[in-house]
DNA sequence: TATCTTTGTAAGCAATTACTTACAAGCATG
DNA sequence: CATGCTTGTAAGTAATTGCTTACAAAGATA
């Protein structure tokens, strides 16, 4: 194989990471499929990373930074709460379609290793989102739109289901979803809960 | 070990399955730490379950008997479509806060190892709640108390996402939660978004 | 050109996996 | 007691795992 930067070849990897995961299963991710899916050596793969947990890390890491990244903007914007909720919804359900491999892949590690490292990544990434809806929630009230009587922490609770329980009907459903008008309809409930 | 039949043999085997989970991680639930922590060994368990996966369905299996059929007693009840909607989200948070190694195995299993089989016994589960929690819903739509407008669908999807996050809050923070009033707040917030 | 660092690989490592085999002993039935 | 079925186990099996090692070649720097 010729030769290339580690940059890139990191990059190779942790696609066919998410690539083998969305087909074949978690269960088949060995480094040794993993080499042979982008057409390397399996020590090539130690070449660029320490251990193959490291490339799970940095893909998780690639989601805090791409992903709550662009929720934050979302969230932080001058924008209407209304819209801004709206947004992040939609931001979220076209994230996890879009992105089927890490999707199953920050569902079933966690539990599947027990590993603290990947368990602490994971809740910094639930508790991000928590917070950013709660920003967003806490806005609206502050502009008096919406019911200030309301438990913030528990809306963000059930805001949060929602995503997650998409997330569950992609695995199962071997990512077929018809997100059609799935955010509006999610928002309107959404909206009818904050009202006054 | 002295003798004992196939059936106590059975659930020995199926606690301990459940038991590793919890404290190790799915990792870590080989057919020989199985047998180290029963305290019998390998060969054994194959006497009682054909193959490992059988033990995995086996107890998909207790799920769906034991605990949709006490969701389904719920939801058919003769009570107030209110108190059976708290009555049944009361119930799925205790039994996952009580069962947490069940919990565990069907978040990751299914995405873990892509097995058709398995996700059909999941999909099974996750759609016999969302149906019952439609029952209830339109049982209290025809009684004329709540809003016949909303999407019956879309409030069962949502609803769903509370114990389904509920999960991933336990599996993150090691099984501590504090539920003291979390079924009550969650009531609140459905039964706004119900109303008229 | 000579040297040094980086990237590549084939082969092999020990450990672990789910499962089998051969055989012993318990237990009920004749 | 004898026969047959069930339950137990120790010691295997082949396959797979994450990772290492020894060495070659490419590219950068001098």
């Amino acid at each position: 194989m010729t030769r290339q930067s580690t940059e890139i070849r990191q990059e190779q990897i942790k696609q066919a990471v998410l690539d083998i995961i969305y087909t074949d299963g978690l269960k088949n991710l060995s480094t040794r499929n993993l080499a042979n899916r982008i057409g390397m050596s399996e020590g090539s793969i130690f070449r660029h990373f320490p251990t193959k947990q490291d490339i799970i890390l940095s893909i998780i890491q690639d989601v805090q930074d791409e992903f709550i990244g662009s929720l934050r903007a979302i969230a932080n914007s001058k924008l209407e709460p209304e819209k801004r909720l709206n947004d992040y919804l939609c931001e979220t359900v076209k994230y996890l379609t879009d992105n089927k491999g890490i999707t199953m892949l920050l569902f079933s590690e966690a539990s599947h290793n027990n590993d603290e490292m990947l368990k602490m990544n994971l809740q910094q990434i639930f508790n991000n989102q928590k917070m950013l809806v709660s920003k967003i929630i806490l806005d609206g009230i502050a502009s008096g739109k919406w019911d200030e009587s309301i438990s913030v922490e528990s809306v963000a609770m059930l805001y949060m289901g929602i995503p997650v329980s998409l997330n569950i009907d992609l695995v199962l459903h071997n990512g077929e979803f018809y997100a059609d008008n799935y955010c509006t309809k999610m928002m309107q409930l959404i909206l009818k809960m904050l009202k006054k």
